[in-house]
DNA sequence: AGCACGCCGACT
DNA sequence: GTCGGCGTGCTC
């Protein structure tokens, strides 16, 4: 018996399969899936048997396969063939992309491995007779007839139950137990809408396999994703909901553990290894029915999967920013075309690709314009900062002010955003608020400190910074960024007796510390939380009436060109955690560009007319979705050798790509990283044949010369 | 990616 | 005289 190995050593030339030998005892084992420790050279090394044959097709003398690690498959039929899928979607290393696949603990080579928890159980034999004890046939009642964890026993002591053991009324034995993830809600189920149960039923009578739900905050996508379930549940069918980062939606995991009781599994970061193990391999052992996790959720391997859920569709979570660069979406399609499955999309603002597919009737595009309950949504004021700043009061307009003292004398309470997305690069007129942008990308110029220039990072095209404002003559260009304790120091400056709970990136750094300050806040313990993006996603306070958006432009400015997108989403998103109860909530935006788009929309809450506009930017610039794009980034220790061998990649890629535009290359947005210097090249085509063979020929390449590293990255979502 | 083999500078 | 610097080459 010879196994073919695709062993855990991440190099794209040894990215194949080796061949091993078997020892006799060890054949029964051997499945395709799992995992076995081999020789490798001159070390011991762990990899996946991905063929069992009887004759080797290498000239080799074949090592032996020393220990084989599962009993239970790892990579199931699909998953296999997913991962293979993924590589050539992503061009990174197979081993790379079954790795992302699995939790920790059953990598190959994944440090703490079957972390498994076990516990006492005892299984009842016999009914209880009159040679026991009244006490004792009490205590076999108890049983009804199942088995039971020592753990469900806590009031009876062990000898009490080894006594029952000894006389041949139970057994003990000690059995795999799962660790409790989440806590269930209470059992509740409201009746769906006529709008909910609408698209409900689109989506059970239609033929399409993708849906987009285009839903205001608040409009009850997460009783259309259940209902949807629950259907599936009906066919012994399973389902999958994605969600951007779990310990933000407590609520929705709450609804779902209260409507579908136990057989839900989830899957996010902020899990032990040990209990995302557990997880994983009740999914596997198909114990559950509905999976809720974050990116990587998307390899849970259910079985028969009815629906995929998108929640929050828009989140650029969604996409791996690290080898493999997978896109969670697209695997989702992969996965519902295997099982036959629906992939439903949700988003209040949704992605410009998603809601054009939807135009184009690739998606099926579905709404949900109106809150449930009908609760109106907020009246949005747009605060002119030009205008305020004779009269604004460090960070805050006299009305944003005199709008948070109302809200604290009425006794509700206030959200306040400082929008830190593009922190500090960008330069900006003091006065007129103009910002420097590059002619030929439409895209703001970032400041380098270091270098006092102004550069382009999409084409290179650099300035060095103007003294005098080209737009309104004045000397008051400044570099813009300001820290949330800051803001905190004025607002008890200037409203004395407000409370205020910060919530930022340093006060959520500690395991738990996110949900004290939410429910602290809940607990009407402060009248205001202020805080970084992180407090416009999925909250619900129903004290909350008003909102405060502190600088909606910085991620207006942003060197990206989903600038205006992102913008326009998280201005939208933060303005529906306003009112979300009877009362009408206000939201309050400063911004210095009051009559851009992006923000103007966003205070008529009116999406489409975003789109229409942005779609017309897009097309200019050669953006998606009317372009695909691609980066290639070129790092080395070496500056000079960078920018020498980067040019050598675009006059290579220029003589093989006919039909591709070429940007680049050109300083990466960070120029260099821990001593590493990166440069771009940014590729935009709408369809080229041979671009994934070109570009993995040169992933080759310079995975074996190692002059350069190369990263390229697949419809990357931030440029 | 590791790890060994291999050929040139400053030290107990 | 050696210890060790990291260039390059291989891994069934």
């Amino acid at each position: 018996m010879i196994v073919g190995v695709l062993v855990e050593v991440t190099n794209k030339n040894v990215d194949k399969i080796f061949e091993y030998t078997v020892k006799e005892e060890d054949r029964l084992k051997i499945k395709i899936g799992i995992r076995v420790r081999v020789p490798f050279a001159t070390r011991i090394i762990e990899g996946f048997v991905l063929e069992i044959k009887e004759k080797s097709t290498s000239n080799h003398t074949l090592k032996t396969v020393i220990e084989v690690l599962d009993e239970e498959i790892v990579l199931n039929k699909e998953l296999l063939q997913l991962g293979k899928k993924m590589q050539e979607m992503t061009l990174s290393s197979l081993i790379y992309c079954y790795q992302a696949m699995l939790p920790k603990s059953l990598k190959a080579g994944g440090k703490n491995k079957a972390s498994r928890k076990f516990e006492i159980v005892f299984t009842p034999l016999k009914e209880a007779d009159d040679t026991l004890s009244d006490m004792q046939k009490n205590l076999l009642k108890r049983f009804e007839g199942r088995k039971k964890r020592r753990s469900e026993l806590k009031d009876i002591s062990l000898a009490r139950l080894r006594l029952l053991v000894q006389k041949g009324y139970l057994k003990e034995t000690k059995e795999e137990v799962y660790r409790e993830v989440f806590e269930r809600g209470k059992k509740e189920q409201f009746p769906l809408s006529k709008e909910q149960q609408a698209v409900v039923n689109a989506i059970l009578e239609s033929s399409k396999d993708i849906f987009l739900i285009h839903g205001v905050t608040g409009s009850g996508k997460t009783e259309v994703y259940m209902e949807l379930i629950e259907e599936g549940l009906k066919k012994g069918k399973s389902s999958l909901v994605l969600v951007p980062e779990i310990s933000l939606t407590p609520q929705m995991i709450q609804r779902f553990s209260a409507r579908f009781g136990m057989r839900i599994a989830l899957l996010h970061s902020a899990l032990s290894d040990g209990e995302k193990y557990d997880e994983w391999r009740r999914i596997e052992r198909g114990e559950v029915d509905i999976v809720i996790g974050t990116r990587s959720a998307i390899f849970a391997p259910l079985k028969k999967i009815a629906y995929i859920i998108l929640d929050e569709e828009h989140s650029d979570s969604y996409k791996q920013d690290n080898n493999p660069r997978y896109d969670a979406k697209e695997i989702a399609k992969i996965r519902a075309s295997y099982h036959h499955a629906k992939v439903i999309m949700g988003s209040a603002t949704p992605t410009l690709e998603s809601y054009a597919r939807a135009k184009k009737n690739v998606y099926q595009l579905l709404s949900l314009p109106n809150r449930v309950g009908g609760g109106s949504l907020p009246l949005v004021h747009i605060i002119d900062m030009n205008q305020e700043l004779k009269y604004a009061k460090g960070h805050f307009s006299k009305e944003l002010l005199a709008a948070l003292e109302k809200t604290i004398e009425r006794k509700e309470q206030a959200i306040l955003l400082l929008n830190r997305r593009g922190y500090s690069s960008f330069v900006t007129c003091k006065n007129c608020g103009y910002v420097v942008k590059c002619p030929h990308c439409d895209i703001t110029l970032t400041y380098h400190k270091t270098s006092n220039i102004l550069r382009c990072h999409y084409c290179g095209y650099g300035t060095s910074l103007p003294k005098i404002c080209p737009s309104c003559k004045q000397e008051a260009m400044k570099d813009l960024g300001v820290g949330t304790e800051k803001i905190e120091e004025e607002l008890h400056q200037y409203l004395k007796d407000a409370k205020v709970l910060r919530m930022d990136f340093d006060t959520t750094n500690q395991k738990g510390a996110h949900e004290k300050i939410i429910s602290a806040f809940a607990k009407k313990e402060a009248d205001i939380l202020l805080g970084t993006q992180i407090v416009a996603k999925g909250l619900d306070f129903p004290d909350v009436t008003m909102v405060g958006v502190l600088n909606a432009d910085t991620s207006l400015n942003m060197p990206d060109f989903r600038s205006s997108e992102m913008t326009f989403s998280l201005l939208s998103q933060v303005s529906g955690r306003s009112g979300r109860n009877k009362r009408r909530g206000t939201v309050y935006l400063q911004t210095y560009n009051p009559s851009h788009y992006a923000i103007v929309d966003a205070k008529n809450n009116d999406y489409f007319s975003f789109y229409q506009e942005e779609m017309k930017n897009r097309f200019l610039m050669k953006y998606p979705p009317y372009y695909y794009l691609v980066s290639v980034k070129i790092l080395s220790k070496d500056e000079k050798k960078c920018f020498q061998e980067a040019l050598k990649i675009k006059k290579t890629l220029e003589k093989n790509l006919d039909q591709t535009i070429l940007l680049g290359p050109s300083a990466d947005s960070v120029y260099k990283i821990s001593n590493i210097y990166r440069y771009r090249i940014l590729l935009k085509y709408k369809r080229q044949e041979n671009l994934h063979q070109i570009l993995n020929q040169l992933i080759c390449y310079y995975a074996m010369k190692g002059v350069v590293k190369i990263e390229v990255d697949f419809n990357p979502v931030h440029v």
